[in-house]
Formats: structure tokens, sequence, C-alpha cells
DNA sequence: TCTGTCCATTGACTGTCGTCAAGTATAGCA
DNA sequence: TGCTATACTTGACGACAGTCAATGGACAGA
């Protein structure tokens, strides 16, 4: 479902934030007409990653934050015993990288899950221009304190959530980042792998299968694939909330 | 185990963050002289909080940020359920409430775990500081992503982990940062509760009771009560990598 | 010293989910 | 078109950790 993307060429291509449609996502917001010439002036947009290529990886030199233009991306961190753990999946307008802001190196591997169309900030002039601009200042710190909040909803997602509530809160994640972009809220098709869900969720490849499917049997969705239709969201709400309204 | 603390008045406290023992933990972190004065003079220092007391609690007004300078904290977030999911224990030298900054207000509640001295940072000013100390904004980009980077590591533990691998983990987590206030590594107390430890790591209080006497029976540590001592860090660190080498 | 409360420990049992194994679709490619 | 590799699904079984329940200690207040 990439779409296809306007150029094959980088350096030239200086489209613009103005004319992005995901400029009330990503960055910008909040900035001023004139603010957003001088953050255009240190972005590389547009840059075409195929399916399975490398934005960035573990423990090479940090230089840049990322965002995803259309497409999508994983996040992993490899361990020293060689296996991978999701961090996260981005979708267009959303910032990746932050969590490579402390230290020299990154701390994950990026990956296009498709064909995908990123937008470069190399960190140096970003906060040179965060410096600057405290609107543009404001805005980095929101996107980095909602990773966190993110991080941690995940944290209580594994800790405390059934393989079946896991699930039916990505699915509606998911789709409501969909929807954000006015793309439907319950026909999409997933950009990620059983597998990468079932590393994301903590779970088993087979255990995703399982559930998507007694979804399925209940009529809760209907999944060929990574097409998926959510025929009932209110029952997906109901099951993420399950055991909240239990311990109530 | 929260040391005494100087004065029970705060207002005229000024005691400075130059003369702080943990000044290289917290925010001044690579900070001029000069601009140390101006971080100073927007921070409220050493507000103390006994055992129990809230230091900000969810959903109301966001306004500050706050370095714990003795004693400890635990940040916990409250579902629409009414159950309680720990987020993080904080040490001294260590910022709470990053996790608040992208709204209006908190995002979670924060308490003392015992007597505790806070220093309070009003995010209106130190946004603006930021904004005038290139320096001090680096430092809370590095400090942001690295709670982002623990949490990754929190959901990683609690994805892929047993519950020995995960206590241990906790355990050594624990002994470093006591280490880096020149501490003992080896012989602290907890500041926590069991229960607390169960919630953070997404256990049942009985499974961390029984980690910590199978611990204690294999000779790696001693626990009376919160009292702890590691007898064998290397075993220790052999748990939490035990999985790692399987899979490689 | 006694009592009540809170916290920690221990035991028995159950359930969810991981593992192993096989089988079936799907995609990429010659 | 057929081939192969990869992705996905389904089933059987076992283990780890949760739940329920009871006991044991620590501490505060009378």
């Amino acid at each position: 479902m990439a779409q296809a993307i306007h150029l094959h060429q980088v350096s030239p291509l200086k489209a613009s934030c103005h004319q992005c449609s995901l400029s009330n996502l990503c960055l910008p917001l909040a900035i001023e007409e004139n603010d957003l010439d001088r953050l255009e002036d240190i972005v590389q947009q547009g840059k075409i990653y195929n399916r399975g290529e490398h934005i960035f990886d573990q423990s090479t030199p940090f230089k840049s934050c990322f965002a995803v233009k259309s497409g999508s991306v994983k996040t992993s961190i490899i361990t020293e015993g060689g296996d991978e753990q999701v961090t996260g999946f981005f979708m267009p307008g959303e910032l990746v990288g932050l969590d490579s802001m402390s230290g020299d190196h990154y701390a994950c591997t990026a990956k296009a899950l498709e064909r995908t169309s990123i937008c470069e900030f190399p960190v140096e002039k970003l906060e040179e221009l965060t410096g600057k601009l405290p609107e543009l200042q404001h805005h980095m710190y929101r996107l980095m304190s909602q990773e966190i909040q993110n991080s941690h909803q995940l944290a209580m997602l594994l800790s405390k959530n059934t393989a079946e509530e896991r699930i039916a809160a990505l699915l509606l994640s998911l789709s409501s980042r969909f929807s954000r972009r006015r793309m439907s809220a319950t026909n999409f098709s997933l950009p990620m792998a059983r597998n990468d869900i079932a590393n994301f969720l903590g779970l088993a490849v087979e255990t995703v299968s399982r559930v998507f499917t007694r979804f399925q049997n209940q009529g809760i969705i209907r999944a060929r694939g990574r097409e998926v239709e959510l025929l009932d969201v209110e029952a997906l709400q109901m099951v993420t909330r399950e055991f909240a309204k239990q311990g109530g």
C-alpha cells in the first residue's frame, strides 16, 4: 500500500514542509511561516527506502532524526544474545530516532517495512534551530515526552494484559493512526509481519495467529493475511478494558 | 535510609547546585559556572517530602519537573480500571516528570518512598533557560532520550524475560545506581515494597517473594525484609543473560 | 505485654501462553 | 507456469507464573 513517490532523486528536492500533508503531525506543528522556512533549510526531504532497507543501524554514529513521510518503519534493538526486540512501529508523520539522542550512537536499528519516504533532520542543526525557536523546542520536548509515555503504555500492556488485550490494543492504535491521516480506520493493511507483531507485543507468533482467528470467529475482525477489517470496534475496545472492569 | 536533611524551611534555602554532591548526575552536568547560577535562579531547592507524600498527581496541571536530591520516588499510572502501574523508581540525581511534558497535565503520580528531598524546576522557566543555554538544552534532550531508552529496556525485560531475570536485572540496576552515589553496590536497603517491585516488573508479589528466597537458597543474595546483600554479582549477571546465551 | 494491621513468605492448584511439530498459504523469481 | 522460501495457521503438550488461601513477622498503639 506504499503510495508511489514523486521523485527518485534526493538533493534538489525541496518540495517543502509547506506542501507536506503531514505538516500538522510532524515537527512543524505550531511554527510560524517564517520559521518553517528555516526548518526546511536543514531538512533533507523525501529520500526513498525500499522494503527491508535500513534507515540507520544500532551502534553506528548518531547523526539525525527521521520523519516518516509515507510508508512505515520498524525500530528494534538487537541484544547481546543476538535476538531482536521490536521497540516500535512508525507511521507517516511520526519521528524516529528520539531514543538515540542520549548517546553518540543509535540505540536501535530502523528498517523500512515497505517502500518508504523519509525526511532527515541532522540533530546538530536541529538543536541549533530549536535553540532559536522556542516553539520548535517546545514541540521537541512534547514529542520526546510523548515517546516516553508511549513506551510506558507499552510496558503496561506487556506487564498486565493478556494476548487478546495486547493485540486489540495494537489494532486500535493502528486504526487511530490511520484515521489521523484520513485513511479508513476500519479497513487497512498491516505494514508488519505477524512475527514483528509478536515480537513487539512479547508474544509467540503462534499466539498472535490464534488470537487473530479467535477474533475472526467472534466476528470482531476480518483478516486475510495482512489485510484487516475491524468489524466491531466497540468490541475491540471492550477487550482492551476487560481486565479493568473486573478489577474496578 | 534517607539521609537526614539540612533544613526544614524552603524559601530562603539557596544552598545552590554548586554545593550539591549530585550536580554531576542531575541537570547541571556540562554547564559553565556562570550558567549554573542562572539555573539556580529558577530552581526551588530541597523541599522535603515524607514517606507516602505525593510530589505531584496524575491529571493535575503540569507545572514542573523534579530532581531527587535524597531519598527516592515512585511514579505510577492509575488506569481507568483503578489499578496501579508502577512506571519507575527514581533515585538521587534523577529527574522525575519528563513523561509529562507532552500535555497540560501530569501523566503519572509521583510519591516519595521515604523521607525525600526534592528540587523543583518550573518548566516554563526551564524551557526559557534551555533556549538560551545550548548545553542545557542538549542535556535535556539527553535526559529525555535516556528515559525513552530505559523504558524500552523495561519493555524488553517485561516481554522476553522470566521472573528471575527481571528481578536480577532490577537488583543490578539498583546496585549500579547506588554505587554511582558512592554507596555500597552490594549492600543496600530497597526503598520500595515487594508489592511495588512486583507491579513494576509485571509479576505477582508471591512470585517476587519466591524468587528472592530462591536466590537466597542459591547463595546469590541475602535478603531480610528490605535489607539486601548481593553475595554473587556475577551470578546475578549470569541470570540476566541466561536466555541470551541459549538463543545465541 | 498484648493486639491489630500491614507486609512478606510459603504451599497447592490452575490457566495462559510458549514450544515443538506439522501443514497450508503466499510471494518472489526464473 | 512452476519452484522455493518465507509467512502464516493449527494442534498437542508442558511450564512458568498467577490466583487463592493460610501462615509468619514486624511494627505501632493501647
